[in-house]
RNA sequence: UGGGGUGUAGCCAAGUGGUAAGGCACGGGACUUUGACUCCCGCAUUCGCUGGUUCGAGUCCAGCCAUCCCAGCCA
């Protein structure tokens, strides 16, 4: 899949830090480069994700190891099934495998809890009574110790009363195991971290079987070693928590290894969130209309604007792996798809803002058809059949009663301009409406030059313009999605979305099947007509740029600029 | 004012003591049956700042500044 795809990983400090492991054949010798992918199932994956997938899986493929894909789920409170499989959907959509390599950290949970009795038996954990507000209390401050009156309770009386709490004898908040450590840890982290605590709630999985749940700290390591993963890719904000992590794994009796932790800076592009805390809470203010909301970044909703796995992937790959906090700009995740789709896509041609078109030469109740090649740079696609007639919509902005500076488009007297796949028209004349807006122009066609070539062979002065059919012409229903959603107000300098509200209906409009549909790039507007019938506009000026299906889509009243 | 990170162009990012890769964005031009694509050209005398070591410093040292993360019984 991963050839398929051809994205390919470069080298970057990770890789460096797991040459030098594998050069001093330190605790790794001998051991295959293992790596892990564990989202907490409480969301939908975001291109965030993307990132972490393809540093998680890529660095694995790079050393010739493995991939495991675990749902991290020791919350029972926010996890729910809904998210296991929708997360396996997504990464399966994005072309990584973990093939049977699929585990819960819940399935760990008892043997979590012999090593959290070890612990207790080592004089390295106790439990402690405090509540949640006296923890607060005790935690101390900079400079100033925590404290815990329960940290010298005798080993015998934890263990009592960590069973107790397993057994659910005790109320949630009513006490907790804690690891001790070092109450005066510059690191808050260390300062004695609660690792269990009691939770008589419902687990996806486990269902009622536990009353008390290892936190992270101590989960994620034991998780790590238990599936003998050698480097633990994760997140920046983690690495205040490795000195905890690196202490859990020397003080536990896991039969394997030590397992690394190495952490990355997470992903940020600009006009977007990619916290899974905003975009829930998009979808729970009914912002948007779920987590596939085409103005999310989730991938599910990436995938119905039209974003192909290969342009998310490249994406990822190419904004590099460092420490150093980074924002993307959107633009380039928009090139990486206009890559993509200008390879793969057909074209097909539509009209936004349509304008008639007369062809005054043309016999009225006349018409024929041409057929137009559906992807130029690869002619293997074929082509489609567009009907022409005497009247026509063009693009309103292809039309100027006065020509400004280079401009090589329609107006009076202007230069011949070729209707693409069909003939070469002059302009000669145009109405306008009381308001002096136009709304018909006038152009006399040259019947020697059918598919676009001239007979005589000369030169085309004027550009290439698209145009529908308008005695054909297919209605497309519209939606205008102002911006994408930032922080999570809607984000003034965002981008504009167009949705086509019967994708349906483009199979008609095309006159073939839309796979990816057209990339249609434009230096002032520019367009993408993606899967699904996903519009993504993006121009300076905030107005949309153009569509061109092979037969009319008239917007006039669904859209609102 | 405690601990842990990070600072190379508008945005990413190579660079590991020898004289600043590449991509995106942007500007200019050529080509073109998509004003797209493609192709050329341009775009950091300078690497957060200040000193120091060195024949030589983005790379080493010191100090400073900026910025991010951490005081959940979340992950």
């Amino acid at each position: 899949m991963a050839e398929e795809l051809n994205v390919s990983m470069s080298q970057n400090f990770i890789h460096d830090f797991i040459d030098e492991d594998i050069a001093q054949g330190g605790q790794y010798q001998g051991m295959t480069v293992h790596t892990r992918f564990p989202p907490e199932p409480n969301g939908y994956l975001h291109i965030g994700h993307c990132k972490a997938l393809t540093i998680d899986f890529g660095t694995a493929e790079k050393y010739g190891g493995m991939c495991n894909l675990r749902m991290d789920d020791t919350n029972p409170t926010k996890e729910d099934v809904e998210y296991v499989e929708a997360i396996q959907e997504d990464i399966h959509w994005l072309g990584f495998d973990w093939g049977n390599r699929f585990y819960y950290a819940s399935d760990y949970f008892d043997k979590m809890y012999e090593y959290a009795v070890e612990l207790i038996k080592k004089g390295l954990a106790y439990v402690c009574e405090l509540s949640p507000e006296e923890f607060k209390e005790h935690r101390g401050t900079i400079g100033v110790p925590a404290t815990s009156p329960y940290r010298d309770r005798p080993v015998e009386e934890s263990l009592d009363l960590f069973e107790r709490m397993k057994n659910g004898e005790f109320e949630e908040g009513k006490m907790t195991l804690r690891a001790k450590i070092d109450l005066a840890s510059g690191n808050f982290n260390m300062r004695d971290p609660v690792i269990y605590r009691i939770n008589h709630a419902h687990h996806h999985r486990q269902g009622d079987k536990w009353c008390i749940y290892p936190m992270y700290d101590f989960a994620h390591p034991i998780e790590d070693a238990l599936e003998g993963i050698t480097h633990s890719l994760c997140s920046l904000e983690f690495e205040n928590h490795r000195p905890l992590y690196d202490w859990v794994v020397e003080h536990v009796s896991i039969p394997y290894h030590k397992p690394r932790q190495i952490e990355f800076a997470r992903l940020g592009i600009n006009h977007t969130v990619m916290s899974k805390r905003k975009l829930r809470q998009l979808v729970e203010e009914g912002r948007v209309s779920g987590w596939d909301d085409p103005r999310m970044p989730t991938l599910c909703g990436l995938r119905r604007r039209g974003y192909t796995p290969k342009s998310i992937r490249n994406f990822c790959d190419r904004v590099g792996v460092t420490k150093s906090d980074n924002t993307i700009e959107y633009a380039f995740l928009e090139y990486c798809l206009r890559e993509d789709l200008n390879e793969t896509a057909r074209r097909v041609m539509a009209v936004l803002r349509p304008v008639k078109l007369v062809i005054t030469n043309y016999p009225a109740g006349q018409s024929e058809t041409f057929e137009v090649e559906n992807n130029p740079n690869r002619p293997e696609d074929g082509t489609r059949t567009v009907t022409f007639s005497r009247e026509l919509w063009v693009e309103a902005e292809d039309f100027l009663p006065e020509p400004i500076p280079k401009y090589k488009r329609l107006y009076p007297n202007g230069p011949e301009c070729r209707l693409k796949g069909a003939y070469l028209i002059k302009c000669v004349g145009y109405e306008t409406d009381d308001e002096g807006n136009v709304i018909e122009i006038a152009a006399e066609y040259d019947p020697d030059s059918r598919g676009g070539n001239p007979a005589d062979g000369r030169k085309v002065k004027g550009a290439t313009i698209h145009w529908v059919d308008a005695a054909t012409a297919v209605d497309a229903e519209v939606r205008l999605y102002d911006n994408l959603f930032s922080d999570p107000e809607p984000d003034a300098a965002g981008k504009d979305f167009l949705e086509c509200l019967n994708p349906n209906s483009l199979e008609v409009l095309t006159g073939c099947k839309v796979e990816a549909g057209l990339a249609e790039a434009q230096p002032s507007d520019r367009f993408q007509f993606m899967r699904q019938g996903y519009f993504c506009a993006d121009s300076k000026d905030s107005k949309p740029g153009r569509l061109v299906f092979n037969r009319a889509v008239s917007l006039k009243d669904s859209f609102k600029p």
